[in-house]
DNA sequence: ATGAAAGCGCTAACAT
DNA sequence: ATGTTAGCGCTTTCAT
């Protein structure tokens, strides 16, 4: 395995013309570009990263925060988690960083790890989903001075900082606009996880799209839930005593809209005959269940790619102002919602 | 921030015992030692990690290399895969290692990718799921004498290598097992993916465990499907046609569940009571269908956790003889088989 | 446009 | 048990 000074002798230059070629220096000329390129193939060589991050003073690594022993485990976050994770790598690839991730649960105190990989040099920046962020870790990280990105709106935000999340506004907007538009008029919201911004931002788009239309927005019509399939399936049943019912029904997630199927078909109606059923995210089973889920879905690929983009410019430029990157929904129509 | 110089010359000592104390050299006197320490502390002090790297000729970090662009995306295989991330993560980072993702699917050529990463010190070793290997890869990694583990047993095993799996053999057993003790007669078995060695490792314990109870092995009721839901029903159906029926099913994953509940109500009949179910995979339904679904459970976070060792001791010891490792099985009782 | 040389922060062989 | 010193492989300033 050769190294920068090999490659200096067998081209007839000095390390530092080699390492100009590497480095994309424009004060080369074209010749010995050309040259030593040739030199570097042939030796098949590859810079020593450690050594080129020693002398630079920085790592080649992003890290994307983790913290598996709460909320994440057996949840179905994961398979967002799975695919924000593969947006940010595609991204990092391009730009020659490399991924890491970090689990904080590990860690006795997720402040110590986290300066360590930090002042140990082994990142440059964090990616952090807004579940694992903490205002501890917050002041950690701007004391420190660690260019971070959050992924998801965050609840609190005392300094600022930048973060990417779904439209979920948008989301409410568009389940209630495909609803009227396929002759739904009674539209209730099932929402899960009282009390989170994104079920916040879905309801208000679901209010302002409704008087966009204008149609009443029927506040009886406008639920909670716990997330789980029995507690969705209470509330729907709940909803399908008022009077009216409602004859369409926008549910937070898969598992919500599973447990408003139960409580429809113990009512002995008919999806989407008697009612129209729409659910966010198209994971797990939206294309599993019968009839199959309309959904608003997520393209959390895409938000991946964003956070990326933002690390990305934020470690060039520590001071850049603050950036906000919100992801479009989109609409899949399934058996659901078509009568 | 502070660097092994300042340490040594704030605690007044040389930089080599400093560098002894970091790691451990048990030739430091303990009253130096506990000195050393109390500096290293009161300064804050975090190694460099690259400017040890450097000194070593060592990496840092792991990487756990997927293909996201063919099989895995959208796949229900990112659960497992998400679980198996963290308990190689768990391990690595006890042993002051980081896990880093690469998407080979990103980069032109997978070989010259982990070429680069391997000469460029990046990594150290590598995990590779089973469905990401291939012939050429693996020779890349031997030529290199890149210290790699495999996860999921391999097809093809032209050289030997450490790899780790399920028991899939013994998960059969325990399926059959089971559905035997709680009373049902004829097991049908109904796999996914044909040809593929755990689909094969199950039947296998499928017929063992028959023979076992002397029970006779009817080779028309082992049938195989695309692991689709449709597929699988179709394939429940044509067995529910035979004279006798089976009274009970061993399903694939829980897609093929689906698909065989499908076929077993449109047939009329009642699980549990009809007909038993019993599905390999607790992801992600089997909670969630009615009845609930049994399971085969397979612990994949173990799966991580032993491909980690394997790779540790691997890495400490490249000559070392090859290792498999298995992870036993285990049952969950709910629903679909309790009559 | 290119070269010489210092230095990034650590480890380890050698010396004491 | 501890100190001295020479690298590890690269980048970068300064010279030319």
């Amino acid at each position: 395995m050769s190294n920068i000074k090999d490659v200096a002798k067998a081209a007839g230059v000095s390390t530092s013309t080699v390492s100009r070629v590497l480095n994309n220096n424009p004060l080369i000329s074209f010749e010995t570009r050309e040259h030593v390129m040739k030199v570097i193939r042939e030796h098949n060589y590859v810079p020593n990263s450690m050594a080129r991050g020693l002398s630079t003073q920085k790592a080649s690594a992003v890290a994307l925060l983790v913290n598996i022993e709460d909320k994440d485990t057996d949840s179905f976050d994961n398979l967002f988690f799975h695919k924000i994770m593969y947006g940010i790598e595609n991204v990092l690839y391009k730009n020659d960083l490399s991924l890491v991730i970090s689990n904080l649960s590990n860690s006795r105190s997720s402040k110590e790890r986290l300066n360590r990989m930090v002042q140990g040099k082994q990142i440059q920046g964090v990616i952090i989903p807004t579940l694992v962020l903490t205002p501890d870790l917050i002041k950690t990280l701007t004391a420190q001075k660690i260019p971070f990105v959050v992924i998801g709106e965050p609840e609190y935000t005392t300094v600022p900082f930048d973060w990417v999340d779904i439209n979920n506004m948008q989301g409410g907007q568009q389940a209630v606009q495909h609803l009227i538009e396929t002759d739904y008029k009674r539209i209730a919201f099932l929402g899960g996880e009282p009390g989170s911004l994104f079920n916040h931002k879905r309801l208000a788009g679901y209010r302002t799209m409704l008087t966009q239309h204008n149609m009443p927005v029927d506040e009886a019509l406008i639920a909670e839930c716990d997330g789980g399939k029995a507690g969705a399936c209470a509330e729907m049943a709940r909803l399908l005593e008022l009077t009216p019912p409602p004859d369409a029904v926008i549910c937070g997630n898969n598992i919500i809209s599973l447990g408003a199927m139960k409580a429809i078909a113990e009512k002995g109606l008919t999806i989407p005959r008697d009612i129209g059923i729409i659910s966010f995210d198209n994971y797990p089973i939206a294309e599993l269940v019968e009839p199959t889920l309309t959904t608003i879905d997520i393209n959390v690929y895409e938000m991946g790619v964003e956070a990326a983009k933002l690390i990305l410019k934020l470690m060039a430029n520590p001071s850049a102002h603050h950036q906000v990157s919100l992801i479009s929904t989109s609409i899949q129509v399934r058996e659901s919602t078509i009568k």
